[in-house]
DNA sequence: CGCGAAAGTAGAACGAGTTGCAGTTTCTTG
DNA sequence: CAAGAAACTGCAACTCGTTCTACTTTCGCG
């Protein structure tokens, strides 16, 4: 009589829902307070949820929120392979992502803060997850690379990369306005892609 | 009878020292253990300064530990200008610069770590004191460029800071092996200064 | 000199990330 | 269906950055 269990069993399909529910309580309280405001007692609360079990999922609340900006990522990388970036050249196609992207960012300040925040921690145990994030960064300006005849593309992908990463880390730690951000990125992006 | 009084008085004399020693303390804590050693009560111990003094000079960890990244950079300033970078094209010369910088850097990667992690740290009071430590950096870069003819040197030398920046982060962070470094620069400057 | 403000001291107290623990619930599996 | 392991819960406790308080010392200046 026992029904199909669909995939994975019961057991990875709760997990699965907590885990949801953790990182949208995080997100809440990031949209309101930013990273200070992303406290974990709270973010318990807010998923109904025990601390421990917090700490189970996410082993510290740099992890915490690496993870969501690893869900970010993932989805503008989805909604890039839909909807490609316009522009006849390289430049101009990552030109066009990285605007779209730090509009999106620069619409929940301090979301972003906070991801960005744990981004840069230090913690090492947050080294693979973050490495995670990176890879995702970078892939979404290969894609807008595309085919495009560049000279050592990988090259020229990781530099980007790293000044995405500054320029949001810039932007976040109050020492860049907003909208510099990406400016800043399409000044790279033209001396890389020329 | 009164000894004249040398330059600035007694008083801020003294207040030179303590904040001096405040930052060999600081320093002696990061090397041993790193970001985590420093510990405000630990510092002002070894320093001799009571805690309340101590946070009057350095309104925060990440304030005291940027102040001596910045005292870092300077110091590897005031040497370049002393004995200029060798080689015949602006790119050598940054990457002289950069690799040189690297090395002393990761001579004591636990200082480094330390410092650099205030620096990525988001805290908007300590916005002014990063941003005296970037535009060091970027003298440093612009230094090794020289009167060399670049093309928008300007733009180059904040690109090659944020690349400088992000690599020192993902090496902290343990997202990327200590040589790398200095290769990710190296690649970044030939690719801005070609 | 001698006073008053600024700077320093010792130490308690608060807040938030993290850990540990004892007891309960929920799955999976045989 | 009956373990029994793994996951959860609630909560206390610990650490370390930061703040506050009450008191003392030091220095520049009239």
């Amino acid at each position: 009589m026992a029904q199909p269990v669909a995939v994975e069993g019961r057991r990875a399909r709760n997990q699965a829902v907590r885990r949801k529910r953790v990182l949208e309580a995080a997100m809440a309280l990031a949209a309101a307070g930013g990273y200070e405001a992303v406290q974990m007692r709270d973010v318990a609360e807010g998923a109904d949820v025990a601390l421990g079990t917090l700490y189970r999922y996410f082993p510290s609340k740099d992890q915490l929120l690496v993870a969501a900006l690893g869900e970010w990522a993932s989805t503008l990388e989805r909604r890039l392979k839909q909807k490609p970036p316009a522009g006849a050249t390289a430049a101009d196609r990552v030109i066009d992502v990285l605007r779209r992207a730090s509009r999106a960012l620069e619409r929940e300040p301090r979301v972003t803060g906070a991801m960005v925040t744990a981004l840069s921690s230090p913690d090492p145990d947050a080294a693979a997850t973050k490495n995670e994030v990176y890879e995702t960064l970078r892939a979404i300006i290969s894609g807008a690379i595309g085919g495009a005849a560049v000279d050592s593309p990988d090259e020229v992908v990781r530099v980007l990369g790293y000044v995405w990463f500054a320029a949001l880390v810039s932007w976040v730690g109050g020492m860049a306005a907003a909208g510099l951000m990406a400016d800043e990125l399409e000044v790279a992006a033209r001396l890389l892609l020329r």
